[in-house]
DNA sequence: TTGAATGTCTAGCACTGCTAGAATTCGAGC
DNA sequence: GCTCGAATTCTAGCAGTGCTAGACATTCAA
């Protein structure tokens, strides 16, 4: 049954340029061109088929967002390898967070901003996004001192996002951006830790 | 000229009638129910009226906000002004923050997660929202510490905002908001300050 | 009472997400 | 190699969106 397979090859293709092409036009134009209209017209097929392969425009921004999870936990994780420990890790990896956030702001967007119909803190939680949020976890839950680990690094977590989200939307002036995130680091992993 | 009062009366009157239907709708169906048929069907006028009090629907989402900022900022000072000094201040502020944003998700999204068109950190803020802003900065500013009051202030809100984000958005279990909510005041204003 | 200005509405444009059913393509069996 | 049936893709359309031009009504001043 070659057939079948070659066909079930072409058919991952097409989803895989489906996301790929919803990811571009987002970036480029932001999440409001991504039209279905639109999005058929570039990869060359009609509206319908988008449909035969998601349920509709949410599932997409969700699997876009889903490779935006599995990118994040990369650039995470390289951070946090890339030399420094204790300390210096979390800045490392404050950093590649926001600096994650600022180079793919529409991926941003789907993954934390718009309803992407991805399950969060649940059972079904894709396991991109627990990596993404392991990476997290590694570097920072050894400076959680009295406080659980967990809600350490969600309240982190929560932290960066709002710097990255009101910083992006205009709210706080883009300009001290980094002192910003200097001085969450400090207040959460204070100088002079381990 | 009591004619010309009479109707600028009656239209300052319908100006408020199309905010706070808008401000209804939003808290009841969500802000895609906040659409310009419905709304000009629950102020019994044509659509074409909405255009005349406002450039768009942007703007009607951003007379909504304006609303928003100006009782989130009497929430804020309220809380200050209801008994505690130093740390505790701190506490209740930031309690208050996130009541204000549980109790009116729709309003709290006009502010601060659409596009509502208003100018944030710019020589055109509008009062109510410097107001609000002020509201933070008197409890906090004094535990800055090394830090600058206004990046200190900027920074602690920006946390304020990603949990409250992240908690109504479902990426953050709710089930121990609280919690989280408490490590980040400790941090920001550790025990033992006065 | 008329004229003009102000106000409001009807109707419509170009767009959106999504889908029913027609049309086509394509591989399997003869 | 040819035909038939199934899988796939497309055309066409629905009901909804924000917004606006131009027709219509109302209201006030002369």
């Amino acid at each position: 049954m070659s057939v079948r397979e070659r066909k079930e090859r072409e058919r991952a293709g097409r989803h895989r340029l489906i996301v790929a092409t919803a990811r571009e036009l987002a970036e480029t134009q932001g999440w409001d061109a991504v039209t279905t209209r639109r999005l058929a017209e570039r990869i060359e097929y009609s509206q319908p088929v988008l449909y035969s392969h998601f349920r509709g425009r949410k599932e997409i921004v969700g699997a876009v967002a889903l490779e935006g999870f599995a990118e994040l936990a990369d650039a995470l994780r390289a951070a946090a390898r890339s030399g420094p420990a204790g300390r210096d890790a979390v800045t490392a990896t404050a950093g590649a967070y926001v600096d994650f956030a600022a180079r793919n702001p529409a991926l941003y967007d789907a993954m934390f901003s718009l309803d992407n119909g991805l399950p969060f803190a649940d059972d079904a939680t894709p396991a991109p996004l627990r990596e993404a949020f392991e990476a997290l976890v590694e570097p920072l839950a050894g400076h959680a001192q009295p406080a659980e680990p967990g809600l350490f690094v969600e309240t982190f977590w929560a932290a960066l996002h709002g710097l990255v989200t009101l910083t992006r939307g205009g709210r706080l002036p883009a300009g001290r951006a980094d002192d910003r995130l200097a001085l969450l680091v400090d207040r959460f992993v204070p100088h002079g830790a381990r």
